[in-house]
RNA sequence: CGGAGCAUAGCGCAGCCUGGUAGCGCAUCUGCUUUGGGAGCAGAGGGUCGCAGGUUCAAAUCCUGCUGCUCCGACCA
């Protein structure tokens, strides 16, 4: 992408009602615009990443076996009626009417009418394991939406919803998100610990937050040290291994993590001192198992191997993309501006002409810019009239984590230079051998 | 939902108290000079002063109502 061609409205200065540092900088970046409280426009570069973001979920999910579909934003005031959510979800539900006064909702969460689907279809133990999930946009009519697209009312979530015949089949599809989800975070860049969590109003008896470290988290967390040091299950784990999962579930869940709500002071003493992290956290990811809580309303049955009819055991499993976007700039930023992990930045390459209308950087940087987009990268060419120290500018505060500098102090020599944004080193380079350097 | 604010050019703000030609910086456009960390000079364009009503010869400014937005707290993914 040329940048004189893209759409990329940077701010030089800050718009005051933004706090956070994400919120500041995703607005200077370009990538969202504020259109009502807590609703915002996903301009093209800041959509993205989200995309990004959207396509390691996708991929994570679909290694564990989950099922991708896509429900409609928009339900039916009667499906709700069913659980009896209807009432109970109260005014952070925005509820509208249809023409012919139908009462309708914009959803805010998917456990009805997934369960629906799956009455309507599943009938025999033997359609069982079943996970299906979906990427769409929730509206929750949050009192106070803050802080960008990390508290907003419209937001992107990946919901997935299990279905299994028993406690024990369900145990097992919990831990493969279990296991997804850490792999899903970790591919981010992020290190996300499981805590024990509420169920709220989604409900059940197991639930685990998947929250990350940052200061301007918005919930009180409590866990042991370790946790940042360990591995995630490599690319390879068996879905299949009930007891390989429950494993890894094992490892990950038996140091201590809690957030404040399911904060125990005595077990959090029994860590040792230095190894004891009291601090904020961002919730990336909530998981829950309920068993027959939607089923049972529901009749959601399936006829087991004993020939007799048995509820299906459920679980829900939540990730949102929209503020994961947010969490991750929270997580890896400078002053400078935003440091993209490789894997979700927008474009992994910027090359930047640091004379405007010279002839030979001008040849050097459209040879470049051909080659690395005919290799399959996702380039962004700064083609435009801008001095250099612009350019330096609005390539670190967009954070693209190569940069190539040409100019003519460096192609006298016949070099460019190779920038990393994360650390801010830099190699002179001859142009030819960039594309081996960046497979390195 | 309690509390506190804000609304004037794309962004950040001044002007309001004390009513009388709508201003500044950045951004944008044109020209010239510049060109390796957000350049300089000169010129230009851009405004229903959030909306409605009221007071007045005259309202961005005073009064009333409304709307939108932000922040703190409680709540929540």
């Amino acid at each position: 992408m040329r940048l004189s061609r893209y759409f990329l409205p940077i701010l030089r200065e800050v718009p005051k009602e933004a706090e956070i540092v994400s919120h500041r900088l995703m607005l200077r970046a370009g990538m969202i615009r504020q259109e009502s409280a807590g609703i915002y426009a996903w301009l093209p570069f800041g959509l993205r990443v989200l995309n990004k973001v959207c396509n390691i979920i996708r991929e994570e999910q679909n290694r564990s076996g989950a099922v991708e579909m896509l429900m409609p934003t928009i339900q039916s005031a009667d499906l709700w009626r069913e659980s009896g959510r209807y009432d109970d979800y109260g005014k952070e539900m925005l509820r509208i009417k249809d023409r012919h006064e139908r009462e309708m909702l914009f959803g805010p969460t998917n456990e009805e009418m997934i369960t629906e689907i799956v009455r309507a279809y599943v009938k025999s133990y033997k359609a069982l394991p079943l996970n299906l999930y979906h990427i769409q946009w929730k509206f929750r009519d949050e009192v106070r939406p803050r802080f960008g697209v990390y508290r907003s009312r419209e937001f992107l979530m990946k919901d997935a919803y299990s279905f299994d015949l028993d406690a024990a089949g369900a145990r097992h599809s919990y831990n493969k998100m279990f296991v997804a989800y850490l792999r899903t975070f970790a591919r981010m860049g992020l290190k996300a610990i499981p805590m024990v969590a509420d169920t709220g109003p989604i409900g059940g008896n197991l639930s685990h937050e998947f929250i990350i470290l940052a200061s301007t988290g918005e919930s009180e967390v409590f866990c042991h040290g370790d946790y940042l040091e360990m591995a995630p299950p490599s690319a390879d784990v068996n879905f299949d291994d009930a007891a390989g999962l429950q494993s890894v579930f094992d490892r990950w869940t038996q140091l201590y993590a809690a957030t404040s709500e399911k904060h125990d002071e005595a077990a959090f003493a029994a860590i040792p001192e230095a190894r004891r992290m009291a601090a904020r956290g961002i919730e990336v990811g909530h998981i829950f198992y309920f068993g027959t809580k939607y089923s049972e309303p529901f009749g959601a049955k399936v006829q087991g191997p004993d020939g007799a009819e048995h509820t299906i055991h459920m679980g829900s499993y939540g990730i949102g993309p929209s503020r994961l976007v947010a969490a991750m700039i929270e997580a890896s930023h400078d002053d400078n501006g935003i440091i993209w992990p490789d894997a979700v930045a927008p474009f992994q390459v910027g090359i930047l002409n640091l004379k405007a209308g010279d002839s030979t950087t001008g040849a050097a940087c459209e040879k470049l810019y051909a080659e690395l987009t005919a290799a399959g990268y996702d380039v962004l060419y700064d083609d435009t009239e801008e001095r250099a120290g612009a350019k330096f500018a609005t390539a670190d505060l967009i954070g693209l984590p190569w940069q190539i500098l040409v100019g003519p102090k460096g192609l006298a020599d016949g070099k460019v230079e190779l920038k990393r944004r994360v650390d801010g080193s830099r190699e002179l380079i001859a142009p030819g051998d960039i594309l081996e350097r960046l497979k390195a």
